[in-house]
RNA sequence: GGAGGAAUACCCAAGUCCGGCUGAAGGGAUCGGUCUUGAAAACCGACAGGCGGGUUAAACCGCGCGGGGGUUCGAAUCCCUCUUCCUCCGCCA
């Protein structure tokens, strides 16, 4: 959520900024009239209540000094009738300019590159270089079929399209893929691990930015306001929801395995083969909170952890800063991290992190003290795959196909596979 | 799922029956001071944070006793409702 006092004190260049992002956002001039509105209603009803409470105060000792007090009260007959008219009137402003702040996307950090979409984002380095086959290289969906380590069609059958069944070592290599990650965070870049629910409640997912907006792309559960969550992102970061931390615990570096689940309105059509896109997948997750001015060098320091992980895994791989027409709703700023994907021809997200400033913060009201007498002020969140599990499964399946169809394990998986190679 | 009990500031806790000097006693912790070579102890002092309005900044004002609503001139206290926790019963990985 937008800070009321920026826009308010800065409305224009705020619009200017969003509307790098495309779209129109002139609907914030409504703000200023709703806010004016708002403190008008606002010193009548405390002048009011103010007097009231130096009355009801007047009474009370009139009561002890057994004086009449019926002139009094009189006098305050009706005052909270108008009290409630009030009262009812600011709620409404209140919730409306919420409602306006909750659909409004953050403002993109200044540094990024004002673009349209995706073909305006810029790379920003490249790792490793995507195998030379001498035979024709299958898609990942084919050669998982062909070892029968994924089961698509009977995913079909016991639950619909777009879910998968692993199976003997394609489970253990998920698996496998799991544990490496999480002790890769925990052990080497000293982040806590974190095993969250994956059912959360509508406050949740409001504080990291899902709802009011995207709720088509949730799966809302029946009977009860809970949704699955689409990321670990959700629980991890509301973890510290209401809370006002103390500096020595800054920054807080999470790492959480979790299964994800996405609706995918929307996106018929695109990536229906394999893996790539399902409605429910596992991913390694980092979440941080972190003092403002250290925000962008931890937004940095958490590409890196997960690039780590391609690294050591020895997959090709290409770092993308994403303009302003292509960053989510929450992020000012964020870095795509792309896999060489062979039966694409092409680099595919396969991480994403963001650095969301305060706006995840001030809508989950998540607060730090410098010092136990300075003011609170909001923390800056970061989230970013460390990395999307059946991705990373297809990227391995894909860049260590041999020719005969079996896959060779990428050699720091070997002692969480127990094996060497997946063939037939 | 059934039956009871509870929620008060950083922590513990009084007050709730019987509404008004409780804009929240008391204790602990913390911070500052006296004493001490230093520390401990003892004693003295500070100590609700937050949000909103207001101000150049203050002062000041409003809201806060789990959340929301109601009754009343006035609610920690009475009424309704929701949430969470505890105990017992049932069910259960």
């Amino acid at each position: 959520m937008l800070d009321i006092k920026r826009v308010r004190e800065n409305l224009l260049e705020t619009i200017q900024s969003l509307e790098t992002r495309g779209g129109d956002f002139s609907y914030l001039h409504k703000i200023e009239e709703l806010d004016a509105k708002r403190k008008d209603i606002i010193i009548e009803v405390e002048e009011l209540k103010s007097k009231r409470n130096e009355s009801s105060k007047l009474i009370g000792q009139y009561k002890r000094e057994k004086k009449d007090t019926t002139e009094l009260m009189e006098q305050m007959n009706g005052v909270g009738e108008r009290v409630k008219v009030l009262d009812e009137q600011l709620r409404a402003f209140d919730e409306e300019i919420k409602s306006i702040l909750l659909g409004t996307p953050n403002v993109p950090c200044g540094t990024i590159t004002i673009g349209k979409d995706e073909n305006d984002n810029k790379e920003i380095r490249k790792d490793g270089t995507p195998p030379a086959f001498d035979f024709d290289p299958k898609a990942h969906w084919d050669l998982v079929t062909d070892l029968d380590i994924i089961d698509f069609e009977r995913a079909a059958k016991i639950t619909g399209s777009r879910f998968a069944v692993y199976k003997g070592l394609g489970a253990r290599l998920e698996r496998a893929l799991i544990s490496f990650m999480l002790d890769l965070h925990t052990i080497e870049h000293g982040y806590t691990e974190i095993l969250p629910p994956v059912i959360v409640n509508r406050q949740s997912m409001t504080g990291t930015g899902q709802l009011p907006k995207f709720e088509d792309d949730a799966f809302k559960l029946e009977n009860s306001d809970y949704f699955l969550i689409p990321t670990a992102e959700v629980p991890v970061t509301n973890l510290h929801g209401n809370e006002i931390l103390n500096n020595e615990q800054l920054p807080i570096k999470y790492t959480a395995y979790s299964p994800c689940f996405r609706a995918e309105a929307g996106s018929a059509g695109r990536d229906t083969r394999g893996i790539i896109r399902q409605h429910q997948f596992n991913k390694v997750e980092l979440v941080k909170f972190v003092r403002p001015e250290e925000s962008y060098a931890e937004l940095e320091a958490l590409t890196a952890n997960a690039e780590k992980v391609l690294q050591l895994l020895k997959l090709p791989y290409r770092v993308i800063e994403l303009c302003t027409g292509d960053i989510g709703f929450s992020a000012a700023k964020t870095y795509d991290i792309e896999v060489w994907l062979p039966s694409y021809n092409a680099y595919k997200e396969i991480s994403s992190c963001s650095n969301f400033e305060d706006f995840q913060a001030r809508r989950a009201n998540i607060k730090f003290k410098r010092d136990p007498k300075a003011k609170a002020e909001f923390v800056h969140t970061l989230n970013g795959s460390g990395l999307a599990i059946g991705r990373t499964v297809a990227a391995i399946i894909e860049n260590y196909q041999q020719e005969e169809g079996s896959i060779e394990i990428p050699e720091v998986l070997r002692p969480f596979m127990h094996a060497d190679v997946i063939k037939k």
